[in-house]
DNA sequence: GCCAACGTTGGC
DNA sequence: GCCAACGTTGGC
């Protein structure tokens, strides 16, 4: 299994959206970056997990743990004329983006915040502090994965 | 196929 | 609101 840390903005959609979501399941749609759209597509697997990170915000950092529940499909939002995400590329014959079902595992009782993670020794490097970084999924080492679990739960 | 201009992201 | 970083676009 692989781990995947998934940026969003808490204004556009934060952990609590995800929570309060029928079955707390959300499509992760609106990607339009191929790098990240081959992820999205060849990557992530069903019963992947992810850290939930909020972006744009104060203070920016890992707030929970999502689940992948269903693998890469069309991004339908793509042919959609009245979404902010339409692509007149894209259509239902030939889908250029894709996109992933997320459910809701756990929300941390605090916040990893972006700081914390620069200044730890078994984290600075992680995708999510390099500098202009604009992948809104990266991937998430086991190391990383489990140093993030211990801060967050103890 | 190069590369300058442009748009977007996201921390600060 | 600024601006660095960098992906994308389009003229040539």
């Amino acid at each position: 299994m692989t781990h995947w840390l998934f940026k969003s903005e808490p204004s556009t959609f934060s952990i609590d959206d995800l929570m309060k979501r029928p079955k707390q399941i959300e499509h992760w749609d609106g990607v339009r970056n191929y790098q990240v759209r081959n992820l999205l597509r060849d990557q992530i697997k069903v019963g992947d997990e992810g850290f939930f990170y909020h972006s744009s915000c104060t203070p920016p950092g890992i707030v929970g743990i999502i689940k992948v529940v269903k693998a890469g499909y069309p991004d339908f939002t793509s042919w959609d004329k009245n979404s902010d995400h339409f692509d007149p590329g894209s259509t239902e014959k030939n889908p250029r983006w894709y996109m992933v079902d997320v459910k809701f595992v756990k929300k941390f009782p605090r916040i990893i915040t972006l700081d914390e993670i620069k200044s730890h020794h078994q984290l600075k490097n992680m995708i999510i502090t390099h500098r202009g970084n604009r992948l809104s999924i990266t991937p998430v080492t086991e190391k990383e994965w489990q140093t993030i679990l211990e801060l967050a739960t103890g």
